[in-house]
DNA sequence: TTCCGTAATTAACGCATGTAATTGGCGAAG
DNA sequence: CTTCGCCAATTACATGCGTTAATTACGGAA
């Protein structure tokens, strides 16, 4: 769409901060959704993210086109994979939060399909292809990747009903419950959350115009179903939210029906 | 939607025809266009379509909620993926081809969260996890199933895109598009094919009503861009096809740019 | 603080698309 | 042969949503 800058500064920044620490644990919370996993396994995912650095907003960090080489871990901020219609318009087919892989697999294909791009500043870690290979070796680590990479269909496939079959309120409400539900899972929200989200972010999303996008928000706001205000959404119902929205969080494998154990 | 029924006769019919040939060659011919499989792997592929059966048109091979057992393989005729809103309306997420796996690793997870059903007769085969195993043990077949998955990833991704940011005409021209692609890649199409989707179908593939789906199908008639008789669908003016829908089949990642060898 | 640029909000208007209802064709079932 | 039901095709009408454009609010830089 507009202003996406390239990604410079590859040099790690050595950042490892007391909030390193908190965020590596988003990637163990959301594994551990799927699987139990030991303390060696917890070491290996520690031990990929020791270069994080930090990525500005709005910065491509992969671009449609491009041969991918290392596979993106977001450790802090918003990001997103989106792809865009010859005549420029964007759609955002995934957030990437916390603790989500940009692109477990994609290094067996010869060239990107789709872009990846920070929404928020964000930190990330770039992953060489032996790395993962080497979580891969471990069964109940390499169980639980496998999890997180079919969730993460699963969201896509959710995402195509949709904006194929609901109407424009019921699609943001679905989102936002989404969202809300995922960043539960790493630790990142309650009943309200830091969404660095624009209005035209929502729009690409749900795909719709930025004018429509703001009428269905103020529907919302009006039905007292949420609240937003600068950064924070707070959900003020969820139950009824997510009726109204037709959610049905079973796609998101959360919980007890996550791995099936026998696949060890 | 309406008049799904239950999958029964869960038997082999036993039957291999000199079709049962010709559709092997399907899975062949998809899978090659990624990597090049020696002899044995052929015979690896060939020796898991032992038991096929066939499968009325309009039954569900696989419905949301089922615990997944089999991978299933589709021989010949049409199948789908599709989710439905609570509401009741239907969303078609895949096309199921000859050649096509349904449900490549979803055995990991402990519930299907989509349906699989047919759409024509169709020939399938229930494969066993084991089996699968044992074609994951050779390298390069290995390779060239996870390349159909991800590529099954990446059409999905297209078609988000599709119905998200294109107009009715354009969403519809771009699904023929790809499926003529599709088709050719197996060998069931050059300029035309044989097409037994109802218009119900494609209107629940690109999230329109039927009323609107008629009316833009006769737009691309009346356009001369494609023929539309009984099962058969012939494309007059491909080039001209993709570009009024903005086609463009890298997602399809098609010929050499499909696998990256040095991934073995 | 003041200024500026970006994002949010709102209004007016037109078009794309949905809904409801009707007709004719054609194949399957009786 | 007749009937039933599905599917394609078409009309009339209602509305969700897009486009354009103008206005307001807001956060950062000087």
């Amino acid at each position: 769409m507009s202003g996406i800058k390239t990604d410079f500064n590859r040099s790690g920044t050595g950042l490892r901060s007391a909030r390193g620490t908190a965020i590596d644990n988003a990637l163990v919370k959301k594994l551990e959704g799927y699987v139990a996993l030991d303390a060696e396994d917890k070491r290996l995912l520690n031990s990929i993210i020791q270069e994080p650095r930090t990525v500005p907003a709005r910065v491509d960090l992969a671009a449609e086109g491009d041969k991918p080489v290392f596979v993106h871990l977001i450790l802090d901020g918003f990001a997103c994979r989106y792809k865009s219609t010859a005549e420029g318009s964007r759609q955002i087919m995934a957030y990437l939060l916390p603790g989500d892989f940009c692109d477990m697999h994609v290094f067996v294909l010869k060239q990107m399909d789709h872009s990846i791009a920070t929404i928020s500043p964000c930190t990330v870690v770039d992953i060489p292809r032996e790395q993962i290979l080497k979580l891969l070796e471990r069964p109940r680590l390499s169980l639980a990747l496998w999890c997180a990479a079919l969730v993460d269909a699963a969201v896509l496939r959710e995402w195509l009903l949709n904006v194929g079959q609901r109407h424009a309120a019921q699609r943001l409400a679905h989102v936002l419950c989404e969202l809300l539900l995922r960043l539960r899972i790493v630790g990142l929200a309650d009943k309200s959350c830091e969404l660095p989200l624009s209005q035209t972010d929502l729009a690409d999303t749900i795909g719709t115009s930025t004018v429509h996008l703001n009428r269905v928000l103020q529907e919302l706001r009006r039905a007292k179903l949420i609240t937003w205000k600068g950064d924070t959404l707070a959900i003020l119902d969820i139950d009824k939210l997510m009726k109204f929205s037709g959610f049905n969080p079973n796609y998101l494998h959360i919980g007890m029906d996550g791995a099936d154990e026998a696949a060890l």
